[in-house]
DNA sequence: GCGAAATCTTAAGGTATCTTAATTTTTCTT
DNA sequence: AAGAAAAATTAAGATACCTTAAGATTTCGC
């Protein structure tokens, strides 16, 4: 198990020694996943958090009616789960999906909270990524709510160049609140 | 400067010797203000993090089209700040006004940070502060992309019934994503 | 308490976005 | 490489939501 990606993303916050990064590497669970599989299904208790390795994940509601509305993408050093049902032992109103081949690294809620209490420092790290978590939505929420389908199609290009390169357009369409045929216009308007 | 309020807020989540407490009274500065007033205006420098005794603010973006739009509402209990600007250290993208007349516990970044530093129980107190507005922020996602403006009406006034029955309608319109007439046709609807 | 200002409502016409469905293109499976 | 499945495109008609504008109601400043 390779942790040296999760390390270095950490040590730009915080400073562990080696039996603190001992301890860490100790509760993690290396996991292969291939494309398309699942590792959360929505309705089901969402009991992890996972670290991205390599690959590319997606995170989707499904409304009653059957409404896909992407929640987020994760790709190489970012942490993904359904926050919300997380914190809160909801069970998940998401599903996360390999949308490539992935390598993460898992940790369970039990551990999580293990290693905050005995690590002080990972409340500085996890406080640190759940500010910029936070603010990202907030910014998100803004966006949505003050520009058109149009505006936000390309500012989404722009921010996630790379995850935009290798999801397809439905499911561009479906994190930006719009449906994949009029995303197709948009695209022919001007492309 | 009564700062119970905040500390029974904080003793939910962490213990606090005399102390501790002591060195977080002596930071903060209490304001009183007037309703309309702003504590934070677009483009400015965020500074500070607040706390509210009582009152209600509303945060908003100004789009330069002049669309306004809420990112949230803060009552009594809640902290309030642009969290984006907050921590990256930019310039606001958020007014914040007080709905009401306000007390509140403002704080600044500077001082928040040596009290992180100093405190380490704040990092977890903040930690939990933050992966609750993350986890609501993602969920007021979700519900913006998959549900109507109609839905998202009655759950905001299920969810928020003290805060709807304090703000004007075209403040709720503007947290909505709609127009204030658009909301009023959907109240015509079925009230 | 009165006049002014802001908010709320109503309605008509307009635009952004959706739905459905058929066609083409790309990707996946074997 | 062929056939099947999924994605992307196109287009026509539908709907959610917006714009403008006018009138009614409530709130605010003095």
């Amino acid at each position: 198990m390779d942790t040296s990606l999760l390390q270095n993303h950490i040590q730009k916050h915080i400073n562990l020694n080696p039996s603190e990064t001992q301890l860490l590497t100790s509760v993690l669970i290396q996991k292969t996943i291939s494309k398309k599989e699942f590792i959360l299904r929505q309705c089901e208790p969402c009991q992890h958090i996972h670290f991205v390795l390599s690959g590319l994940l997606r995170a989707y509601h499904l409304s009653d009616q059957g409404k896909d509305s992407t929640v987020m993408f994760a790709t190489k050093e970012w942490w993904i789960t359904d926050m919300h049902c997380f914190v809160n032992v909801l069970p998940a109103m998401v599903n996360i999906q390999a949308v490539q081949d992935c390598v993460l690294l898992q940790l369970s809620r039990e551990s999580l909270d293990r290693l905050l209490e005995r690590v002080p420092q990972f409340e500085r790290y996890f406080r640190i990524l759940m500010e910029n978590a936070y603010s990202r939505e907030q910014l998100r929420m803004i966006q949505n709510l003050s520009n058109t389908a149009k505006e936000r199609y390309w500012a989404f290009l722009k921010k996630y160049p790379d995850i935009a390169a290798h999801v397809t357009q439905k499911q561009i369409a479906s994190y930006l609140g719009i449906t994949p045929e009029f995303l197709s216009a948009i695209r022919a308007e001007k492309g």
